[in-house]
DNA sequence: AAAACGGGGTG
DNA sequence: CACCCAGTTTT
C-alpha cells in the first residue's frame, strides 16, 4: 500500500471521482482491454451519458459510434442493456451484491467483484489477469508452466483483501500493470520482491519459459486477419457507423462499398445477420442501420 | 473444453 | 509477428 501511495494510477478517471456508475462504465470498456486506449473514450462516454439513466434511454447506434476503436462491441450492447435492467429491475440503483451483478448480461464473475470492490468498496477480490499473475509468481513461482489452478489463485487472491476493497486491489493491478508485467518484469523496482517466489525473474527466461509451453497456434492464426469474419464484422460496424442518425444502407449497397472484402452476397448476409443476432444492427425495409 | 468476439500496442 | 490486454458468452 506504501508503494500504491507513492506510485499508483490514482489520476484515472475512474478513481479520480469515486461513483459506482463510473465503475460499471469502465469495468466494461477495460474487458480485454488497455487502460491507456480505454482512458479518452471513458471520459467521452460518460460526458455523453453521465449516468445510468441517461444510458437507459440512449439509442444503441449513439453507445456504438462512442465505442469505436474499442472493439468487443457486444459489450457496448450489452452494457446499454444492463441500464436498462438496472432501472426495470433494481430501481434505476446499481446493486452492490455480487449475485445480482452477476445476473445481468456482460457481467461475469470478474466484472461483478470488479464492481462490488471498485465500486462499493466491499472486501472482495476481483481476479483479473494481472493479480492472476502476481499471485502465481509471488506464491507459486513462475506461471510458466502453470503451477496453480484458477480456483487456487482466486481463493489466495481473496485472502490477500484487507477489509476496504478499492484501494487494495487498484495497487495490485497497478503492480501487475506497471512492475509485474507479463514479458519483462522489473523485479528491482517491486516492493514485493523479498516475499516473491519468483524473484528476481529474468525477462529472457520468462520467454524461453513461454516459448517452451505455449500452445499449438490455433489454424486461424496462420492466415490473414483481413480474411476473417472479425474483419468483416468490423468493417461493417465501420461503415453503419459513418451513417446519419435515423438513415439506413441497403444491403446491396453495403456489399457493394464493402467490395475488398471480397465476400460473396451470401457471406456479407452471413456477417449481417450474426450482428442482427448481437444486438448491434437492424435489418428493415429501408435497409440495415445500427440499432436504435 | 474450446471457439468467438476487436483492435491496437509491444518486445 | 506472435503475444498481450481490469473477460464473457456461446458452441
Amino acid at each position: 500500500m506504501e508503494w500504491y501511495a507513492r506510485y499508483g494510477r490514482a489520476t484515472l478517471p475512474w478513481r479520480a471521482i469515486r461513483d459506482p456508475y463510473r465503475t460499471l462504465v469502465s469495468e466494461f470498456m477495460l474487458q480485454q482491454t488497455q487502460v491507456d486506449r480505454v482512458v479518452p473514450k471513458f471520459e467521452a462516454f460518460v460526458e455523453r451519458f453521465p449516468d445510468v439513466e441517461a444510458l437507459a434511454n440512449a439509442r444503441i447506434a449513439d453507445v456504438l459510434r462512442l465505442w469505436q476503436g474499442l472493439g468487443y462491441n457486444t459489450r457496448g450492447v450489452r452494457l446499454a442493456n444492463v441500464a436498462k435492467e438496472i432501472v426495470s429491475r433494481f430501481g434505476g440503483v446499481i446493486p452492490a451484491n455480487v449475485e445480482a451483478l452477476q445476473s445481468l448480461p456482460g457481467i461475469g464473475p470478474y466484472t461483478a467483484r470488479a464492481i462490488a470492490a471498485f465500486g462499493f468498496d466491499e472486501p472482495l477480490a476481483p481476479v483479473d489477469t494481472n493479480v492472476r499473475r502476481i499471485v502465481h509468481r509471488v506464491f507459486f513461482g513462475i506461471e510458466h508452466p502453470p503451477k496453480a489452478a484458477p480456483a487456487q489463485l482466486d481463493e489466495r487472491a481473496q485472502e490477500l483483501v484487507p477489509a476496504r476493497g478499492h484501494d487494495w486491489s487498484s495497487a495490485l493491478m497497478d503492480l501487475g500493470a506497471t512492475i509485474c508485467t507479463a514479458r519483462a518484469p522489473k523485479c528491482m523496482l517491486c516492493p514485493l520482491y523479498d516475499e516473491c517466489a519468483s524473484a528476481p525473474l529474468d525477462a529472457a527466461v520468462v520467454e524461453r519459459l513461454r516459448r517452451e509451453h505455449a500452445k499449438a497456434p490455433s489454424p486461424q492464426n496462420a492466415i490473414p486477419f483481413e480474411t476473417t469474419v472479425r474483419y468483416a464484422r468490423g468493417r461493417v460496424v465501420d461503415r453503419l457507423r459513418e451513417l446519419p442518425p435515423g438513415e439506413a444502407i441497403s444491403f446491396l449497397d453495403l456489399h457493394r462499398e464493402l467490395a475488398t472484402l471480397e465476400r460473396s452476397r451470401e457471406e456479407l448476409s452471413e456477417v449481417v445477420a450474426a450482428l442482427e443476432r448481437d444486438g448491434l444492427v437492424t435489418s428493415r425495409p429501408e435497409g440495415l442501420s445500427l440499432r436504435e
